[in-house]
DNA sequence: CTCCCGATAT
DNA sequence: ATATCAGGAG
């Protein structure tokens, strides 16, 4: 059963990796504390508009300390059409002083130590760990990989934590970040919430729930 | 389960 | 004008 779901998986990405070669995170950054922010500003909140916001951020605050030191209400202009800014504005804060205090202005590179950041639950913490340490300890799961991953039959369950175990259990690990990569661009490119193009889909020849 | 919020598709 | 998009905390 496990055996056949594993080969089921395995031909997913062949398909999927077929159709979009190299997709990496779809967030902009270049150091480990900006893809931090960023994702910690990409709750409930597309990737797109994400990257316009930190265009701007990243200029104006330029290090870790820069963030901690940050006023609130002037943090909050530049990420308020993130949505939620007022959340985010404090978690970034003080995310950046647990991380100037505790870890000596480096990002934490352990799911433990990630998730006591404030802002960081496991969607943002694989994400940092996958793309910017390449130590990937869990599958990021986001609304795409929620609704792709009940669509293909990966699992069955609308809880996110026991999404990614159940997907832990039949993708490879080397394959745990791309594999989120592959459902997000599938997700926001085909296969989206609002009008899924199944008939464009790379998976419809094998996805259980395609349309014809 | 409710609250946090703006942007965009319809 | 309004429904829908898109994670985390309490």
């Amino acid at each position: 059963m496990k055996q056949n779901k594993k080969e089921y998986v395995a031909e997913i990405i062949k398909l999927l990796l077929k159709s979009y070669k190299k997709v990496k995170c779809a967030l902009n950054y270049k150091e480990p504390y900006e893809l931090l922010f960023a994702t910690i500003l990409s709750a409930q909140c597309t990737d797109e508009r994400v990257n316009k916001v930190t265009e701007e951020l990243f200029k104006k605050y330029r290090a870790v300390a820069d963030y901690a030191n940050a006023d609130v209400k002037e943090l909050e202009v530049y990420i308020r059409s993130a949505g939620f800014y007022r959340n985010k504005a404090k978690n970034i804060i003080n995310s950046a002083k647990v991380i100037i205090e505790k870890y000596d202005g480096k990002v934490p590179q352990s799911m433990q130590e990630l998730l006591v950041l404030p802002g960081v639950a496991r969607k943002t913490a694989n994400v940092v760990l996958g793309n910017a340490f390449n130590k990937a300890e869990g599958i990021a799961v986001d609304t795409h990989v929620i609704r792709i991953a009940n669509l293909l039959k990966l699992t069955k369950s609308d809880n996110p934590v026991k999404i990614e175990q159940d997907l832990m259990e039949i993708v490879p690990k080397k394959y745990w970040t791309e594999f989120s990569h592959l459902l997000q661009t599938l997700g926001r490119r085909v296969c989206k919430a609002r009008n899924p193009n199944c008939s464009g889909c790379s998976l419809k020849e094998i996805c259980p729930s395609a349309k014809a």
